[in-house]
RNA sequence: GCGCCCAUAGCUCAAUGGAUAGAGUACCGGCCUCCGAAGCCGGUGAUCGGGGUUCGAAUCCCUGUGGGCGUACCA
């Protein structure tokens, strides 16, 4: 509404010189400081086309919207701040019309994209048989707020995940299992156990190759002959392939609840092993794939990203078998415009691979397939390994966080229940994993993102659980749905700078789907609560004037909507006391 | 070798090509008779080097240096 004013007076200020300029809406942003104003123009563009010098131009545009007036309207000052026009929202009617639209749920409508599109967000993709660790808590943080942020904006997204569940790795795992005594698995953590299984042999083989061609060759053949015996359905190793598979599902589906991260659909990569091998076939006989060195390959030498291999030379499947297949039933069966895949930078390659090969497949479609890439997570000691154990299986992780949460509660005499314990825990872990980009690196440091203190997730609650202290308080008795009175004194510069940012949100999710990245939603959030302290330690609200008291409680209450809704988006549940 | 990504304060991170490069942490100094001090206010402290494009560059281009990842029978 003031945007929309303020875009009016700037045009007509503009005349014929507003075409010339592009997109204005575009160019008015708000200023670095709240003192400079709400939204503010750039005049150098039209120093060329005016041969004047932007100040000299921003004056005069300020003089002529001034001129033209703007009383009573929400634009309570237009003044020149060297080469910029900037404009200055009256804080009373502003508050009011956020306040409305948030009351009759425009506001939340004018965050959607103009164009709703279906999408599959796929991400998370565990394997089984290998331990779930931190990393790959960064993958769910990111591909399940990027789910949020996408349905937030008005698409029909399709959650999916896809389960490494099958191929010469599983069977790695089962060959261990039953060439060695094993001890019984715990209750708890039962994937970790198989991943140290898995890892074992994995040792084991290198051993062996390190000894001697003959005995690498002789122990890869004995994996080799699990996995045939996995595929032919021999009883005894499907029975166990089948046992130690289900403890793994069973592990992700008690993550991802503890998470609240849900899914539309699961893939497993052992179905797609027939439906791989068809496509493989089909498009050899098509002439799309052809035969190299034995093996079978798509030839993306002139899309300059090398050769794919979708079958190897002895026949069996692979990762790019599985995700053509895959890629073919998001088209065919769910009918998808958009594709995502969230999954590690280092993979880059084989999405550029897997998009060019389904282009060259006739998939037109394959021009909105998107590699959602991120980087690794480090520990604060390098990088993390799985041969050195230093790789944190999930289930410990979660008591360690857990642990620490409440150490830290109670050397700061606050006493919470399991639930608050909780959601304290996850807030900051995904807080942590989505306050960086996705381009760099993060570095998990328990003791750092459970610090009470800075910027973490607790101190995004406490944030909110201050703002639901006051409404405990004073909201009693005020109809904070009626106009702010006249002369109430609101509009102070802590005030003003929350106000501002609340009316900022539509335009970082729309920022955060162009992206896909939420680490944008996730600093919008951290620097909201910042400036809500600062209101909290400057503006009393309970002692306040009945009109004051009237105008902040409403912006307490927007700010409490707003952030409640934007931390829902990182998948952060807020409490109310902490 | 080739390709992609990264380099900002002691440390961890921000900054749709726009105003004096912002936060957190750490360190120093203030603020609880007042809605929750897990907070607020102030101070110290930074764009890897060299060119270029632009009215304007941390951001775009070239180049050097230092890291990470990838580079057909792993996923």
């Amino acid at each position: 509404m003031f945007k929309e004013a303020a875009l009016a007076a700037l045009r007509q200020a503009l005349g014929e010189d507003a075409d010339a300029v592009g997109d204005l809406a575009a160019q008015l942003t708000p200023p670095p400081k709240i003192e400079m104003g709400d939204l503010a123009f750039p005049c150098f563009p039209l120093a060329k086309i005016r041969r004047a010098a932007p100040p000299k131009i921003a004056a005069e545009l300020a003089a002529a919207i001034a001129e033209a007036g703007t009383a009573g309207g929400p634009i309570a000052e237009v003044k020149a701040l060297g080469p910029y026009v900037n404009f200055f929202a009256d804080p009373a009617a502003m508050l009011d019309g956020l306040h409305m639209s948030l009351a009759d749920g425009s506001f939340f409508e004018g965050c959607k994209s103009d164009t709703s599109t279906r999408v599959m967000i796929e991400f998370s993709q565990p394997n089984t048989h290998k331990v779930f660790h931190v990393g790959h808590l960064r993958n769910v943080a990111v591909g399940d707020a990027l789910v949020r942020v996408f349905r937030a904006r008005g698409h029909d997204v399709v959650a999916a995940n896809y389960y490494g569940d099958f191929g010469i790795d599983v069977a790695k795992c089962l060959w261990w299992l039953n060439s060695h005594a094993q001890e019984e698995p715990p209750t708890d953590g039962r994937t970790a156990w198989l991943g140290k299984a898995y890892t074992a042999a994995t040792l084991h083989v290198a051993a062996a190759e390190a000894a001697g061609k003959e005995q690498g060759d002789a122990i890869k053949a004995e994996i080799r002959a699990v996995l045939t015996a996995m595929e032919e359905g021999e009883p005894e190793i499907t029975a166990l392939y089948q046992k130690t598979r289900q403890w793994c599902l069973d592990e992700f589906a008690g993550i991802y609840d503890w998470l609240d991260v849900r899914f539309d659909h699961e893939f497993f990569e052992s179905q797609l092993e027939e439906a791989g091998n068809k496509v493989v076939d089909d498009y050899v006989a098509k002439g799309v794939f052809v035969e190299s060195q034995g093996a079978i390959i798509s030839d993306l030498e002139e899309d300059g990203c090398g050769v794919a291999l979708v079958r190897k030379s002895d026949g069996s499947s692979l990762y790019m078998t599985w995700d053509l297949a895959l890629a073919r039933a998001k088209f065919d069966e769910f009918d998808v415009q958009t594709s995502m895949y969230v999954v590690g930078s280092e993979q880059t390659l084989h999405f550029k691979q897997l998009f060019a090969t389904l282009g060259k497949m006739g998939y037109a479609r394959a021009k909105d397939c998107r590699h959602v890439s991120y980087e690794l997570v480090m520990l604060p000691e390098g990088k993390m390994s799985s041969r050195k154990g230093t790789a944190i299986p999930f289930h410990l992780l979660r008591t360690h966080v857990l642990d620490a949460i409440r150490a830290k509660m109670a050397a700061a005499g606050s006493e919470v229940d399991d639930e608050a314990a909780s959601k304290i825990a996850i807030a900051c872990l995904k807080y942590g994993m989505l306050h960086v980009g996705n381009t760099r690196s993060v570095i998990f440091d328990i003791d750092e993102w459970t610090n009470p203190e800075g910027d973490t997730g607790a101190y995004l609650l406490y944030s909110l659980a201050r703002i639901a202290g006051i409404q405990r308080k004073a909201g009693d008795g005020v109809d904070v749905a009626s106009p702010v009175p006249a002369d109430s004194g609101f509009g102070g510069e802590a005030e003003r700078a929350l106000l501002t940012h609340l009316t900022a949100y539509p335009s970082v999710l729309a920022r955060v789907e162009r992206t896909c990245d939420p680490s944008g939603l996730a600093g919008y959030v951290f620097e909201g609560a910042k400036r809500f302290s600062r209101f909290y330690q400057e503006c009393p609200v309970v002692k306040a004037e009945p009109a004051l008291k009237h105008a902040r409680l409403k912006l307490a209450a927007s700010a409490q909507r707003i952030f409640t809704e934007a931390l829902g988006l990182l998948g952060i549940d807020a409490v109310e006391v902490m």
